[in-house]
DNA sequence: GATGAATGAGTTTTCATTCAT
DNA sequence: GATGAATGAAAACTCATTCAT
């Protein structure tokens, strides 16, 4: 059956965006909770209070445009967070990355916006499908890699480590949090930030001068 | 496709281990590269040299079977990795846990072993038929935690920080090195192990205490 | 213009006569171009500048129902080519039969009204549905028919022929024109008019008794 | 979902090619009486035998490619059907396309595949699917033409008639015999046979020289 | 007159699993 | 030990049709 023709119609939600982007955290919760392969349309449909799975084809071109559609939102959002305001700007690396641990989990991590588990599920795209976002991912790592090359510069941060390696591992511990951390759990939110900023500071500290 | 009934009788062809070795290696492959989801019995098959995929169902009773059985191997080779030698288990903290990096690394990461992607694929299974497994997993948490409880009480490690989120979020990142890590890359081999324990290891110390 | 009889009642959108006009001759296009079961309504509402597949149902009672009324419509032009001025109807059977195919070929062929295209397409309708527009067709059958027994009884036309047989062939020839020639091609549109009488005519013909 | 993975196995009934050819003659009815849009897997597996579509994909890569099997059978078949004995290869062009017109009937019309019905579904296809049969498709066309120019060279048919549009309305004739022509009917076999040999030699023949 | 939003029935296709040989 | 052949259940997707607004 030819793909070509779909959805002629039906410029994807840009009609009633409140509805769009309901779907859209529905699905986000679904994927998140199966996994993009072992989610089924259906459930993602009769979340949404649609009947059938086909109504929920009124709204979407295919299962991987909702995927696609999820990762853009998620690193459009992703991206607003890197703005920081004028004191924190002109403050120094170790500063600077603190604030944006916490930002980072505020909006990606509490909002139903899993960039981890998005990621993740990256095999399931052609590569080509992932070039609207790439510059999005792009600036992300370009932001954390200057601050920690700022923190190098001030002989904050340790000159020997490797910036990519680093910023890296530091994005896959906050987008893993939701692996671990429990809301209603024994560790409060603030231990949990508190938790995140200790480590990751320390762990990048020069040797002999610790970060605090 | 969930299976009803579990394991009431081996498999027949479990009695030629060298086979079912192979076979378990296989499908550690295709499912390390397309999820448990995505991965077929087929693709399975064939790659173990089988014209069928009946045929695997000489060796394997399911497919899920075929994960718990891999997530089984994979803890069994995990919990070898904690043995220490004397010398090793008679230092401080701090040394035991950058051996046990070393170790970590060498037996879990480097082998078609890749632990987080099992683990990811936990929520296909009813957690009942993880019973088996937990307690080699278990052993494995509280070796790290000891090590830290270790460092916490020697003063090497921050004694504010919770073990359990601490031990978390380290086989979190050795996990998950495959991630980043290309053996063919600008970083060496060494140099990826001495990231890990530099980063870990200051970024668990004490306060005012620099981990080197 | 009357709607199928079929219909209980007519859609309203029938008082409308130019765009109910329009909408078939788009519908033409499209089962012409795609067949009845690959066409959609959806690119019929489309074409027709409509937003929505379902505003399409103002006109229409089914998808059925629009071949239907296009297969009347097509008749009725096809009956209107029956018409001979008076000096042709004065005629022998060759002539009559040379000025058919050009008149057919004009008002059939070159519109957009494909008979060959729908008559593939009957297997979609129930027997019963083509009753209204059985007459017409026996009309033009009928029509054919008596110019070659006129032919036959002149000693124009081979005796032996089955005068069904030949009509049979003859519209089935002409119907299908679309299939080989391109207006822009390299035969022209004289030529092609040419081929089509020579070719008939000469096939007809009484034996030891050329056409020309 | 991915088609890459596909039949990973199942070289297509090159296992037990009798049943594969035995699922082709179906498909071949089956698109034959309902058109290939409208045609639908689940018949045509049930009519082999099978109680479900799913099985007819041990046997099928798509329904696509069944429709393209079937084509490239017909087309062998129809290629054969060239092969003309001494007496006959010596003969003048009109005799040759007597005896081709007998052959082609015999094999093509009457088997149960019907080349005018596929032809109809190229739409369905993209080009560059039928490239594999379009060398025999050219044969078929090479040898018409061959046999009309011979017949012209000898003075028999006409010389100012255009090849390429002859052969194509004298297969188009041939192979839509099933529209009109039932073997249980008004027409015996012969009379149909003689019908066409009259028609299409004396439709062909050179002004003023009757083709008998 | 037209549209957004749905619905249900059907389509092709995939896949884990079974079983006689 | 292995294979060919199947099966059933479920997946993604399509599409004619309806209807309140």
């Amino acid at each position: 059956m030819k793909r070509a023709t779909t959805a002629a119609f039906a410029p994807r939600g840009t009609l009633n965006e409140t509805r769009w982007n309901e779907i859209l955290t529905i699905a986000a919760e679904v994927f998140f909770q199966k996994g993009y392969e072992a989610a089924t349309v259906r459930e993602i449909a009769k979340r949404a209070g649609l009947l059938n799975q086909g109504s929920l084809y009124y709204y979407i071109k295919s299962k991987e445009d909702l995927l696609l559609a999820l990762i853009e939102r998620a690193y459009t959002q992703a991206v607003a967070t890197l703005e920081e305001d004028d004191a924190v700007a002109a403050s120094d690396g170790p500063t600077r990355l603190a604030a944006f641990i916490v930002r980072w989990i505020d909006k990606m991590v509490l909002s139903n916006n899993p960039l981890a588990v998005l990621e993740r599920e990256f095999r399931s795209l052609e590569p080509s499908q992932l070039d609207a976002v790439r510059p999005l991912r792009d600036a992300c790592n370009a932001f954390v890699r200057a601050v920690i090359e700022q923190g190098i510069a001030e002989g904050s941060f340790d000159g020997s480590l490797d910036p990519s390696v680093a910023l890296h591992n530091i994005f896959f511990l906050l987008n893993n949090t939701h692996r671990w951390y429990r809301p209603a759990g024994r560790l409060s939110y603030d231990a949990m930030i508190d938790w995140y900023q200790t480590f990751i500071l320390r762990g990048l500290s020069a040797p002999g001068r610790p970060a605090d």
